[in-house]
DNA sequence: CCCATTAACTCAAGCGCTTGCGTTTTAAAG
DNA sequence: CTTTAAAACGCAAGCGCTTGAGTTAATGGG
C-alpha cells in the first residue's frame, strides 16, 4: 500500500494541506516544517497519486501523442523532436499508436479528452473535421502535425514539400542538368503531389518547358525505383539526372543505374528525398533532401503549450522547410 | 465545460450510481432507465473522467510502456507487438521514450507508479535492481523485455541469441561451408557475446575445433563492416561464409566482397542477423535470421496482465526463438 | 391478499489531492 | 507590553466517479 499525504501529514503532526503546500513548493509553510515534510517524502519515497492531484487541481503536466505507425521511421523522428520539447518544458508524453486504425484514433482521442491529458498532438492521422466536431475537440488543446482540415483552423505544423522539391531540382540544374526525370509514387498522395509541383515549378522558373517533364509514376519501393529506371530507358533521351521521391526508390533506381552499367554521378546523377539512413550507406551515398522532423516536433509542442497556455496563437499554420545534404551522387 | 455524470443524472431525475452502472454494464439497472442513459450519453458525447474513475475504482485500464529510443526500429517492432496484444485485452498504452536517460527511466518509472498505470512493460533499459528497490517496484506489475535482472525474479522475456546464431550458422554448416567468419559488434554488448557463444557451440557441435573460430570485432556500423572484411582478406585463408551480426555490418561486408570481386553466394555467402528492410532490398537479398519480436511483446503483455489479475506465473522467464529467413545471398 | 424474494434504485462515504478562507502564531513596530 | 500585519497552518469543501449498504418497488407463491 503506497504511501498517502495522510499518512505524512499525521507522522509530523501537521495537516495535508501543509504538505501538499510543502511538496508542490508553495508558500505558506515554514522553513523547518517543510524541511521536515521534504525529509519524509524522501525518506518513504512518498509519490503523491496523479489521478487525484489531476482530479483535484484539473491539470496533468502530460500530453497525449496519437500517431499511425510507430514502427514508422520518419514519425519516430517527429516523436523525437516531440518528446525532447515536451521534456524540456516540464511535460511528460503519453504515445498512442494507432495502427492506422480510424477506429482507433477515435477512441485514444477520446480517451486524452477525458482528462488525462492537457494537450494533443496527432501526427498524420485519418481524423477528418467530422470527428473533431463529433468529439467536441474544436475547443480542445490540440495541434496538428503533416495534416491539414482546411476547414477548421487549427494549430498545425507542416512540411513544405514543394519547397524541398525545388531545392532538390535548383541543385541539379546549377549542376548543369538539362534532363531530368522524376521518379515517384502516387501523386493521389498529397505528399507526392507538392512533390510534383515543385519539381514543375523549379523547371519552369529556370526557364524549362513542360516538354522537358520527364515523370515516371511508381510504387514506393525498392522495386518500383527499379523499374522506374526502366522505363527511362524507353523513352527517346535519358534523363542525365533522377529525383527519386523516397529512400526505397532511390535504393532502386541506383540498383538499376549500375546494372545498366551507368555510373553515377558522372553519367546519372541521384537525388533522394528524405535523408535516411539507406539512402547514407548504399554507393555512393545519396544527395538527399533533409526534412527537419525534429524542428517540426519541437514547434508542434511550442504552439501546443501556447494553447494550453491560453496565449493567442499569432498564426495557427506554420512550415518548415527542408535542407538539402550534398553527398557523392551529385 | 465536459458533462458530468450528475449532468446527466439530473437530466433523466435518477441518482450518479444509477448512471455509474448503466454506463459500465452492471447489474441492479432497469432496461428502459438504462436505455434512456445510453441515448444521453450518446446525444452529449459524454466521456467520464478517467481520472475520477481511475481514483475511484483504483485501475485504470492502462499499461505504461518504457523504451530507451523510439526510432529504433527493434524497439518500436515489440511495441507493435505490445499493443497489439494489449489493445485485444482491453488496455490502452502509453509509451515513454527515454533517449536512453537513465535520469528519464527513472523518472517515467515514478510517474507509471502514481497510479497512472495498472502495469509496467521496461523495454531494454538502464535500470539496475537498485533503483527499482528504491521505488519499491519489486511488488509492482512489471516485466521486463530484453532485459535480464538476476538478482530479482520478475517476469522477463528474453530473444535466444544463442539460439539465432546457431541456426544461422548450422545452415551454413548445411550448405557445406568449412570456414566460416563472424563478423561481430563488440563482445561487451550481451548480445553479441550471446550469438558469439552461438557461434562456437554450432561449430562444435558440427565436429570443428577452436581453431576453425574466425571471429572479427568491428564497429556495428557500415564501414565495420566493410572494414571487416579486409580483415579477413588478409587472413592466410578466405572464410567461404560469413555471418554478419547487425544488418549494417551486412551491408557493409557485401559492399566490401563485391569491391573485391568475388561472387555472392557463389564465393562467398552471407547470413545477417536481423531481417530488416535494408537487408532486404540491397543486392543479393540477403537471408537472414529473423527475430519474432512482435511475439516478445505479446507475450511480454500476457504475463502482465496475468500479474495484474494476480494470477500466478509459473515460470517467470520466457524466452521467443529466431528463425531462419533463406534468400539469394547462401 | 399478504409476505418473502428479488430487482431497481438512492444514499453517502470514500478515493487522494488542492485551495480559498479562517484561525492561530510570530515578530516587528509603536 | 500592546497593536497589527504578515506568515504559518488547519479546516473543509470539492474534483468526478465507484460501491457497499440501505430503501423502495415489483413480482410471484401460498
Amino acid at each position: 500500500m503506497p504511501w498517502t499525504m495522510k499518512d505524512i501529514a499525521s507522522m509530523l503532526g501537521v495537516s495535508e494541506s501543509t504538505v501538499s503546500r510543502a511538496i508542490n513548493g508553495k508558500s505558506g509553510v515554514g522553513q523547518k516544517t517543510r524541511q521536515k515534510i521534504l525529509d519524509l517524502v524522501d525518506k518513504y519515497n512518498f509519490q503523491p497519486n496523479s489521478l487525484a492531484k489531476g482530479l483535484a487541481s484539473k491539470q496533468t503536466c502530460t500530453l497525449g501523442l496519437i500517431l499511425p505507425d510507430i514502427t514508422d521511421l520518419h514519425q519516430t523522428l517527429i516523436v523525437k523532436g516531440i518528446e525532447e520539447r515536451a521534456s524540456e518544458l516540464g511535460y511528460h508524453l503519453i504515445l498512442a499508436n494507432t495502427g492506422r486504425s480510424r477506429d482507433k484514433e477515435m477512441s485514444y482521442l477520446a480517451l486524452f479528452q477525458q482528462n488525462w491529458v492537457d494537450g494533443i498532438v496527432v501526427v498524420e492521422g485519418s481524423l477528418a473535421e467530422v470527428d473533431i466536431l463529433k468529439l467536441g475537440l474544436n475547443k480542445y488543446p490540440l495541434v496538428l502535425v503533416n495534416r491539414l482540415l482546411e476547414e477548421l483552423t487549427l494549430p498545425t505544423l507542416l512540411v513544405d514539400h514543394q519547397y524541398g522539391a525545388k531545392i532538390a531540382i535548383n541543385h541539379l540544374i546549377d549542376k548543369g542538368h538539362q534532363c531530368i526525370g522524376l521518379l515517384i509514387g502516387s501523386l493521389d498522395d498529397l505528399v507526392n503531389y507538392q512533390l510534383y509541383e515543385g519539381y514543375q515549378e523549379a523547371l519552369l522558373d529556370a526557364g524549362f518547358s513542360s516538354k522537358d517533364f520527364m515523370l515516371v509514376e511508381v510504387q514506393n519501393s525498392h522495386s518500383g525505383g527499379y523499374k522506374g529506371f526502366l522505363q527511362f530507358l524507353k523513352k527517346e533521351e535519358l534523363p542525365t539526372a533522377i529525383f527519386a521521391a523516397g529512400d526505397l526508390i532511390a535504393v532502386g533506381v541506383v540498383e538499376a543505374i549500375k546494372m545498366g552499367g551507368y555510373l553515377i554521378p558522372e553519367e546519372i546523377a541521384v537525388v533522394c528525398y528524405g535523408d535516411t539512413k539507406i539512402s547514407q550507406i548504399i554507393h555512393p551515398p545519396l544527395t538527399s533532401v533533409k526534412i527537419p522532423l525534429d524542428q517540426l516536433g519541437k514547434r508542434a509542442i511550442d504552439q501546443l503549450v501556447k494553447v494550453i497556455q491560453k496565449a493567442e496563437i499569432d498564426e495557427p499554420f506554420e512550415v518548415v522547410f527542408p535542407k538539402l545534404v550534398q553527398r557523392k551522387s551529385t
